[in-house]
DNA sequence: CATCAACCCTGAGAGC
DNA sequence: TGCTCTCAGGGTTGAT
């Protein structure tokens, strides 16, 4: 599922030097074509198809779980949610297409960029402002202008769950279920713990085990689960994560499942207690 | 404000 | 083999 890591590494790749080979910066769009409608979601297809026309990519950047293609009119966002996924394609010769493409955009100069997406859940928003579609995300967790202080009165305005809490985009930008199970994981800290309840060297713990669990899937290309998401490594280092049953790395207690916010969760009955533990929380 | 169910979708795995 | 059923999962919406 991309996450926070996934999109860096997409984005990086669109940027150039990345797996697609050939950067979309300095590209003008010639066409589009659009295969499924509601992948559009602003404005409409048929709108998108007229107004892509010449418009030119400036810049590629990431905002939360967002792609942000900055073009020389307007902005293009894409948010891949559940099983999108983007493809570059330099030469006519190694164009086709594949199952589950929804729109596909094609370059003056025949670089053909394709937006695939199996579930239909990712959408793409062509606007002016981009603060319209992304105005509303919390702050980047890898953003250096989060400090714990901040971090920490964040937690302490909610009294939320605390894993719906890191997982609400409005709250943190980024987060998803598998980077959340794996912070958690690390600095035991149980997915039910009260968001207010979390002190402040818990914070400082948390948002530090956050950073390095979505900067180790960034070095790692992001997370290949199931058939979703190509070329990336960090499943291998999943602690927690689609590892029920098997022992946990620190305790070797057998990870167990359960649901928390309607979604999966992976926790280490032993080191994840909801009881507040006073000793041994360091490692 | 916090929580939850339903919804949008389809591939995959289980059960038969 | 192949059919049917269930589920996962990010985010939105509406209800409690």
């Amino acid at each position: 599922m991309p996450e926070l890591p996934e999109v860096e590494t997409i984005v990086r790749s669109l940027r150039g030097g990345g797996q697609f080979g050939v950067p979309v910066i300095d590209r003008q769009i010639a066409h589009g074509q659009v295969l499924w409608e509601k992948t559009i979601a602003v404005p409409t297809a048929a709108q998108f198809l007229q107004e892509i026309v010449g418009r030119r990519v400036k810049d590629v950047k990431r905002r939360g779980k967002f792609i942000i293609l900055r073009l020389d009119q307007g902005n293009l966002l894409v948010h891949l949610r559940m099983s999108g996924d983007i493809r570059v394609e330099a030469s006519m010769a190694e164009q086709e297409q594949l199952p589950h493409d929804r729109v596909s955009l094609v370059f003056d100069d025949g670089v053909r960029l394709v937006f695939n997406d199996a579930r239909k859940f990712g959408r793409m928003w062509l606007v002016d402002d981009a603060a319209g579609v992304v105005g509303g995300l919390g702050p980047e967790p890898l953003d250096d202008s989060l400090d714990v202080a901040t971090f920490y009165a964040m937690l302490q305005r909610h009294q939320r769950q605390l894993k719906p809490l890191l997982m609400d985009q409005t709250f943190l930008a980024g987060m998803g279920n598998i980077y959340t199970d794996e912070a958690l994981h690390l600095v035991r800290l149980h997915p039910l713990t009260r968001s207010h309840q979390v002190s402040e060297a818990q914070a400082a713990r948390l948002l530090e085990a956050m950073r390095q669990v979505l900067q180790a899937g960034i070095r790692r290309n992001g997370a290949s689960i199931d058939w979703v998401y190509r070329g990336g490594q960090f499943q291998n280092d999943f602690r927690v994560y689609q590892r029920t049953g098997e022992a946990c790395p620190e305790c070797g207690m057998s990870i167990e499942r359960m649901v928390v916010g309607q979604r999966g969760t992976h926790i280490c009955p032993q080191c994840q207690t909801l009881e507040p533990i006073e000793e041994g929380v360091d490692g």
